[in-house]
DNA sequence: TTAGGCATGTAACCCGTTACATGATTTG
DNA sequence: CAAATCATGTAACGGGTTACATGCCTAA
């Protein structure tokens, strides 16, 4: 067992590194601009929250919202806080395991007809084109907040892997598209 | 919850699909050819052959070894196996979601010295690479042995996938080290 | 006024890895 | 003959998703 495993923990810490943050605005920040490299469910924040509370590494702001009292529970970082997270970054990344399920797929696609293949293919390659069209709307965001961000350039190396690999597997499309076509029109010969 | 969920069982089929197998050498082909993609464990492996072949889709194929009775327990697929893994390829591919523990230590880099990071993406890096002369390797022994892979062109381009992906990796650490460097260089001064 | 978004939380369940147990066979 | 590899399997644990429960607030 690794002394890291519950990531969940540190993307919280980082987040909340940055600022005070409700766990229902973590949630959204993951998904608007984590989610081709990340993903978090509720049910995995708000224990985390509870327990990174009781541990001292965050700590629950009183928001003093003027007119409202708010529902929401902001959470800030603590120097324990910081100091952990730190640790972790500076520890070796763990290798990541990926499934490609498209690839199983494709792997043993001489069972199916081509016809079906090249239907998952589009689809894999139209939801990976959505995802692409919002790195650049997400790069343009970036630039016009540049100095709310002091880790504009760090984001900006983010999205430049998205943005290379995300070509790659369009490329890839491609390709294979063209494959299962010329196999498709030969099978009908 | 999806009527797949369970892909270990696919993967076994699509194996079985192909040649009669045991449990350990499923790991094995797993591990040196769908490494890059997929990941199994004995701890799936085993019971998930158990189950399938109690539900009848798989069966145990007496080994008459002639000389010695080995102990390895080799399965093959049956008709009604296959008929679920076709159902199961063509099903739409649910979208897969990753998580990358480097672009989050990226993306809060800014906590810790660009020397760190730059640590992470070296090892980064120096991992693919070395996958990605697998790609080569594992090419060459597709073509050599082309006539006993049906599914010769379907591997082929699971491979393709690899070697572009995996390009786009090596890219994007080349840019960002220059990046880290040039900060390293910034900050010195 | 009702549907949808905001907001927090818990419980059940599944999936997957790790660790452990066991024993045979091969190789230095 | 000891160490490594082959080979099969189980149990425990942990991480993560889904479903559910609850209640507020706002806009059509």
């Amino acid at each position: 067992m690794k002394s890291s495993g519950n990531k969940t923990k540190f993307l919280i810490l980082g987040l909340l590194s940055e600022e005070q943050l409700s766990g229902y605005e973590i949630k959204k920040i993951v998904d608007m601009r984590f989610s081709f490299f990340w993903s978090e469910s509720f049910g995995q924040i708000y224990p985390q929250l509870k327990r990174l509370n009781e541990e001292g590494l965050i700590e629950e702001v009183v928001v003093e919202d003027s007119e409202n009292i708010k529902k929401t529970k902001k959470y800030s970082i603590t120097d324990k806080g910081i100091s952990e997270l730190k640790e972790w970054l500076e520890e070796p990344v763990e290798k990541e395991s990926v499934r490609y399920e498209i690839l199983l797929k494709m792997y043993f696609s001489n069972i199916i007809s081509p016809e079906v293949m090249l239907e998952h293919i589009r689809e894999f390659q139209i939801s990976h084109r959505k995802q692409a069209k919002l790195f650049e709307k997400f790069q343009q965001q970036l630039e016009e907040y540049k100095d709310v961000h002091s880790n504009h350039k760090d984001i900006l190396m983010v999205l430049s892997f998205g943005k290379k690999v995300w070509k790659a597997y369009d490329e890839w499309c491609e390709e294979v598209s063209e494959v299962l076509e010329n196999r498709m029109e030969g099978r009908e010969k």
